[in-house]
DNA sequence: GGGGTGACCCAGT
DNA sequence: TACTGGGCCACCC
């Protein structure tokens, strides 16, 4: 079906859609989200996960995306940060509270 | 076939 | 907290 491993069009959909999902106000790592995608996809690393937002970022919350130490994505700290405040996300100093904020599909 | 690169991650110092 | 080194995986020359 759709998730169909071979092609690489696929997983960057998967991508995109899980970031959508991601609720306001809360945020998710690149390592989370290739470990949320891990048992349907398998294949994929939190690189790649970067790779596909630096690329296809634009068209989702990019800015819920964040790396696992809470620092927004380089180049757009300003408009991340500005955006999640607007969500009521909790920064400590430069980065996001990951341990308030941090989601999981699970939920 | 070989080497460099990247919106990453983790452990060690 | 900051920096370093190793591992990771797909992509591009």
């Amino acid at each position: 079906m759709a998730t169909d491993p071979s092609d690489p069009a696929e997983y960057v959909e998967a991508v995109l859609d899980l970031v959508e999902r991601i609720p306001p106000g809360r945020v998710m790592s690149y390592g989370a989200i290739a470990e949320a995608l891990a048992p349907r996809f398998g294949r994929g690393g939190a690189r790649r996960v970067g790779t596909i937002m630096a690329l296809h970022g634009g068209s989702v919350a990019w800015y819920r995306v964040v790396n696992a130490s809470g620092r927004t994505p380089p180049g757009h700290e300003l408009a991340a940060r500005r955006r999640l405040l607007a969500e009521g996300v909790a920064f400590r100093g430069e980065r996001v509270d990951m341990a308030r904020h941090a989601w999981f599909p699970d939920e």
